[in-house]
DNA sequence: GCCGTTTTCGGCCCGACTGTTTTCAGTCG
């Protein structure tokens, strides 16, 4: 079983929670979160890269000859021997234990010391019974905090889907928009940067009387508990599990503090280390030099002030976009008006809701030029999958349609399935009449990483193939990605021609950032695609684009900014 | 534990809020 960059990365989170509650130095655990976070967003392999002549470990940031030596135990032996020797010592169960709000590596390790608490079950028994109060440094303030703490850790554990958290900042923006005497309201944190899911919810507004955007702040529909109240940052939680955090701030600070509250919190530490690099000093104020502050307004005087261009949110991950702007090579990132079509459609021929003729009338209402309609195959029974004969008749439907249309195209397409040996569920001399093939794996999803690694790299060989659809399979919240090398998938969408579906369905959004990228770094085209099963669902269109500006995309690299002609030329064989 | 235009030691992002304390540590973002 080869070690995959994801079983390091967890393995340096671990130790580095063990290592903050048993009392390590700050910077030490640090050091191995970012090595976590670094080795997390590669987008090759280490193991595979450690074989290339002329890799260094040590050349990874964050990475010198202590932890690259752990890196190869780890790569050769599967564990850590830090990482057994810590979990004698402290019970991995307190990882859990800081998870509860308000308390952290110190309290749960004090906790384990004074009353054996080890994990949520018992720091839940420890309270009832009241012991907590009984330890220094704990009240019995703390001690209710936790009862209702363990209820939300435990009721929580998922991030909302950016679409969702959509839905609420709009209600919350209109809830705070009646503040006396607002000037600015604006939503920040992972939100802004357009993650694929929100943990909390960052509100920054500016107003004549601060005590009254907090007041307004606790009345927000939904809350069932004030965190936190005080005249420059209050705290909520709405609907049970939502956070929300408001952020009063003056006028002329109020670029630093959107830089500061949108982050990501990696990107913000690197700034500020840039920043005391120059001798400046950065925080949710200003830039400062000495004790004059030199820019804090409006974010692109912020960056401008460390020598930097304004970066676009969706990029401020810390993944090189700072030496990106620097060297003036920021990617003109993909726009909706980009857009020329959508090429993966579904109608009521099979799981759709919406008519051939309907949703096509739709797709051209939204200024397109094409759309590819792609019901799925005879596989998908459930659902009356198409077989060759249904699908070569729903072609000739297209035809006519397209006859009657102007200034817009249907493509006749079809999502094919990929069976489990890696051929596909419609014959050859079918596929090769479609105008947009687009090959996608629904059934028998539980496979070992290689053989699921060959299914879909067979599909990609077969040459009618255009795209592979929702590359990975994940579902957000609801189920993981299949075992799929996705470094050896891109090379073989590369090696064939293929493009590399983003769906854009907000619980798919799959491939994700990093592989988007790969792919752009691969000379992969990248088409977003919104898998509509109805007319409205074709709005789907601007969440994929979302990850596709996290993914650094440009209009050339997303198959369907192509104008109708070079795509068609592009999809002849 | 990492890192270097203060380079092999001595720094490392920084401020608000809470609960507990009585001047501050811990947590959080």
């Amino acid at each position: 079983m080869p070690v995959e960059n994801a079983d390091i990365a967890t393995i340096f989170d671990e130790v580095a929670d063990l290592l903050e509650i048993s009392g390590a130095s700050f910077f030490r655990v640090r050091a191995y979160r970012n090595a976590s976070r670094v080795i997390r967003d590669l987008s090759r392999s280490l193991a595979s890269m450690t074989s290339e002549p002329g890799f260094k470990l040590e050349d990874l940031p964050g990475v010198g000859k202590d932890l690259a030596a752990k890196i190869r135990e780890i790569l050769e032996t599967g564990d850590l021997r830090l990482r057994r020797d810590l979990e004698r010592d402290v019970p991995v169960g307190l990882i859990d234990v800081t998870r509860v709000a308000g308390l952290g590596p110190r309290k749960a390790h004090a906790l384990f010391l004074e009353l054996g608490v080890t994990d949520l079950e018992s720091l839940g028994t420890a309270a009832k019974l009241g012991e907590i109060q009984g330890v220094k440094g704990f009240g019995p303030k703390t001690e209710a905090n936790i009862l209702e703490g363990i209820y939300a850790v435990k009721g929580l554990g998922n991030r909302t889907l950016w679409a969702d958290a959509e839905r609420k900042v709009r209600a919350v923006m209109e809830h705070m928009s009646a503040v006396p005497g607002l000037k600015r309201l604006e939503a920040a944190g992972s939100f802004r940067r357009r993650v694929e899911t929100v943990g909390d919810l960052d509100i920054l507004v500016v107003c004549d009387d601060p005590d009254a955007a907090a007041a307004r702040f606790v009345t927000i529909p939904g809350v069932s508990r004030v965190v936190a109240r005080g005249p420059t940052r209050s705290s909520v939680v709405v609907d049970g599990e939502f956070q929300v955090d408001l952020r009063v701030v003056e006028e002329d600070s109020f670029g630093a503090a959107m830089q500061y509250f949108t982050g990501s919190q990696a990107h913000s530490v690197a700034l500020r280390s840039m920043a005391l690099r120059k001798g400046l000093k950065l925080n949710e104020y200003g830039v400062f030099r000495d004790d004059e502050k030199i820019a804090g307004a409006t974010e692109e005087e912020v960056y401008g002030a460390l020598g930097l261009p304004l970066i676009p949110p969706e990029l401020r991950e810390n993944r090189g976009e700072i030496g990106a702007a620097l060297e003036g090579r920021l990617p003109s990132l993909v726009e909706q008006s980009d857009v020329r079509g959508d090429l993966h459609l579904h109608t009521d021929a099979t799981d759709g809701r919406a008519s051939l003729a309907d949703i096509a009338a739709a797709a051209k209402r939204k200024g397109y030029l094409y759309a590819a309609v792609t019901d799925h195959s005879k596989r998908v029974a459930m659902v009356k999958g198409l077989d060759e004969r249904a699908l070569l008749s729903s072609w000739r439907e297209i035809e006519k349609l397209n006859e009657r249309m102007s200034a817009f195209h249907l493509l006749k397409g079809v999502e094919v399935d990929v069976l489990e040996d890696g051929s596909l569920d419609i014959a050859d001399d079918v596929l090769s009449r479609a105008d947009f093939v687009i090959a996608s794996v629904h059934y028998n999803t539980n496979m070992t990483r290689a053989r699921m690694t060959r299914r879909i790299v067979k599909a990609l060989e077969n040459p009618h193939v255009d795209a592979l659809a929702h590359p990975s399979g994940r579902k957000l919240n609801k189920r993981p990605p299949y075992q799929v090398n996705m470094e050896e998938v891109i090379a073989a969408a590369a090696r064939f021609d293929a493009a590399l579906e983003l769906n854009s369905a907000p619980r798919r959004l799959d491939i994700d950032d990093q592989a988007c990228r790969s792919a752009r770094d691969h000379g992969v085209k990248v088409c977003i695609s919104t898998d509509a099963h109805d007319v409205s669902e074709l709005d789907f269109m601007r969440y994929g684009l979302n990850q596709a500006r996290r993914g650094w995309l440009e209009k050339d690299d997303v198959l369907n900014c192509l104008t109708y002609r070079s795509l068609m030329k592009r999809l002849r064989h």
